[in-house]
Parts: C-alpha cells; sequence; structure tokens
DNA sequence: TAATGAATGCAATGAGCGGTGTAATCGGGT
DNA sequence: ACCCGATTACACCGCTCATTGCATTCATTA
C-alpha cells in the first residue's frame, strides 16, 4: 500500500520539468502540447522527462496535482485572512473577493486554464483521480469558506441554512463576468463593480 | 460580401455528418476526434465529409454554430413560456430553473460537452468566432432574461439595477451545483433542492 | 582519480491522422 | 437506355508525436 515513488533523478530538473509542463498543458492542452516542447519549455532533454515519469500521463497528473495544491494553499490563506475578523461585512467580502480573482491574474493563472483542460476531458479520466482532485483542491476551498460562513451566521451576521451551498453561491457570484462574458481582467474598476454587485446580491438578493 | 455557400451534396448526409461530429467532438474534443470515426458514426464514408466541408476546421465551426442556434432557440423559448406571465415569483422562477437545468439532459446535452470543449482551446480560437458565439448563444439568451427581468423590475416585483447582471447572477445560481461539484443531473429532489435554493439566495440573499 | 548515476544528443520505430487521387458504383431525372 | 453528380472503397502521402535504445558527457562523491 504504502507505494514509494522512485526518487531518480534530480529535483530541481523534476521541477522545471512540471513547471514547463504546467505552462504548456495549460495553453496547449493535454494532447496539442507535445513531449518536445515541455522539454524545451523547461531547459531540459526530451529523454529526461522519462527518467523521472513513466509516460505523458504520470506527468499530467503530477502536474495538476502540485498546482491544486498549491493554489488551494493559496485560495485557503485567502479566506482566512479577509474573512477572520469581519467588522464591516459587505466592505470584507468586497475586499475578499477582488483577492480571490486576484488570483486568477497572478502566476498562479496558468491553473486555471489547466481546469478548463481537466473540464473538458472530464469524460476521460479515470473518475477516482477527477474525485481526489475535486477533494483536495475546490471542494476543499469550498469547506474553508463554509466554515467562515457558518461562523459569521452564528455571529448573527448572516442567515444561512446550508453553508456548503452558500459558499457555492458566493464563490460564483464573485467571479460571474469570467464565466457568462470573457471578463478584461485586467480592468480595475469593471473589476471592483463586478464583485461589488456579486457580494450585494450575495447579501440583499434581488427580491422586492 | 454575399458569400453563396457551395450547396454540393445531399442534405440529409450533411446533417448526419454534422450530426456525427457533434457527438465526437462532444465527446472527445477538436483534436482527438478523428475523421474516420467521425465518417463511422454518421454512417458515411470519409471522403464524402471533403464532399460538404473544405476542412475539418470548417466542419467543426459549422457544427459549432448550427448547435448553439439551436440550443439558444430552445433556451428563448423556456425563457418566454416561463416568464411571460407571472403570478407567484418563487415558484415560476423554479418551474423556469429546472426546464433550463432540464436542457442539459435532454437530447441536447452533447452541445454543453462541446462547450467545454470550446472553453478550453479558447486560445486557440479566432477571437471574431469567439465573439460571433458568444453573441448569437449565451449572450443572446442573457439579453433575453434580462429583458423579462426589467419587465418584472418595471412592475414592482424585482428590485434590479443592472438588469444583464442580475440575468447573469440568476443563470448561476440556477445551477450553481453543476459548477462547483460534479452534480448528479438524474435525481430530481436533488435538482429542484439545488434550484430552490438558487431562486431563494436570488430573492433573498443571505444577509442578516 | 575512479566510479556511479544522471542527463544529453541522436536516431529510429511505430502508430495515428489529415488530406488527396482515382476508379468504380449508385440513383434519380431526361 | 443514358447521363451526371453524389457517394464509396481503397490506396497513398506527408506529417506529428510518444516512446525507446544507445552511446556519450557531466557532476558528484568516495
Amino acid at each position: 500500500m504504502t507505494e514509494r515513488r522512485k526518487p531518480a533523478g534530480q529535483p530541481d530538473k523534476r521541477r522545471a520539468i512540471v513547471a514547463g509542463a504546467l505552462t504548456l498543458f495549460a495553453r496547449d492542452g493535454y494532447t496539442r502540447a507535445g513531449l518536445d516542447a515541455i522539454a524545451a519549455e523547461a531547459g531540459v532533454s526530451n529523454r529526461t522527462i522519462y527518467n523521472h515519469f513513466l509516460d505523458k500521463a504520470e506527468l499530467f497528473q503530477t502536474v495538476i496535482q502540485e498546482s491544486t495544491q498549491r493554489v488551494a494553499g493559496t485560495m485557503v490563506d485567502i479566506i482566512d485572512r479577509h474573512l477572520s475578523k469581519v467588522v464591516d461585512l459587505e466592505k470584507d467580502l468586497v475586499d475578499f473577493g477582488l483577492a480571490w480573482i486576484g488570483v486568477l491574474t497572478s502566476d498562479l493563472a496558468p491553473h486555471f486554464a489547466l481546469i478548463r483542460q481537466i473540464n473538458a476531458e472530464v469524460e476521460h479520466i479515470p473518475p477516482a483521480a477527477l474525485k481526489l482532485w475535486q477533494e483536495t483542491g475546490p471542494g476543499r476551498t469550498r469547506r474553508e469558506l463554509a466554515e467562515r460562513l457558518h461562523r459569521l451566521a452564528e455571529r448573527g451576521d448572516l442567515a444561512i441554512a446550508d453553508p456548503a451551498r452558500a459558499a457555492g453561491h458566493l464563490m460564483l457570484l464573485i467571479s460571474a463576468d469570467n464565466l457568462t462574458d470573457r471578463a478584461d481582467l485586467h480592468d480595475e474598476d469593471a473589476l471592483r463593480a463586478m464583485v461589488t454587485a456579486g457580494v450585494r446580491a450575495f447579501l440583499h438578493g434581488y427580491g422586492r
């Protein structure tokens, strides 16, 4: 059960390969991203990749796992930083939202292109791997956010029956324009407007 | 300017090709879907495809356009049917939402797999084609929904400052679980719970 | 310095795929 | 019966790509 990964190869090379693979998988997708291109991007020989990974599929899976964990960590940090002590609910939620979508344009941006690739190939990925990703990635951040919202509800700041569902709603509303249009992620004003509108909808709804 | 499409080939063959191509493009994506497989799925010779289409890219574009128009038409119908005359706002919105996500499991289902493919390859698609798709597909349905919501707001049933944005929010909230988890689209009770929760969030929010 | 494992360059294999040419066949209209 | 365009089966070209084998070089350590 305790399968030990072969520690073959030097760690810096391995990191370079994974980083380069992330870049190309994110830009071109699994099929289009050639191993020669990945090797070039990583500044490494084609042949070396096979010293570190069994085949292309294993490399892909590794890239997903490492990237997912890193991004999930960042997200959880943002949640904790912005929603630990809340004074002005709307303002703090907006600040949280801006930090949240800020990740989409950070150096972690390629990750989300990778997610789109996964989403497209969802039929061809073994359900176990998919489940694992769900759990350690979006699942983890959603649980963390749900926990925070639950605390706020207990304090009386929010009226939440199902924290997990509320967390899902908040995440969607914050970055709504990204999913409908393709929003301009570099227009600071537009971003603030989007997040603010999302937070207000989350707090008050549109009912009369 | 008025480019006439070559009417070469028999219409039923052409329809079979487009239908088969939709199936395989949706399941396997643009790159993985081979022309031989498409031909087999359509019950047609490989060579025949090139009687109707210039190349794989043109076939893909045709599939997208036709599928998009069909689905957008269906969506607009649903909007009109459920939101023309509203008596019980929450109930009518829930019914609307159920019909809306019902499309995701209908015979139009492959379309949305195709959308995921587009979304993944968004970097490799000419922006003009992307814009066109945006406009005739989701853009059209969102405008239609926004228009309906605007009427309801004028009537005093809703308080909406930006109808387009509200429409986007409603669409997201209705099918929230599909985007976070991978929801079970065949559990009737779960679907109703999801939609109801989304509609309530849309109407009242979570604020205290 | 000797030895060992890692990395590299190069070549090659085998498969899959987009696209084309061609000749034979089919089917409806005259 | 004849015609003509559409369709088909088949063979083929050129290309890309994952994967491997092999010989060579490099770096570190004993």
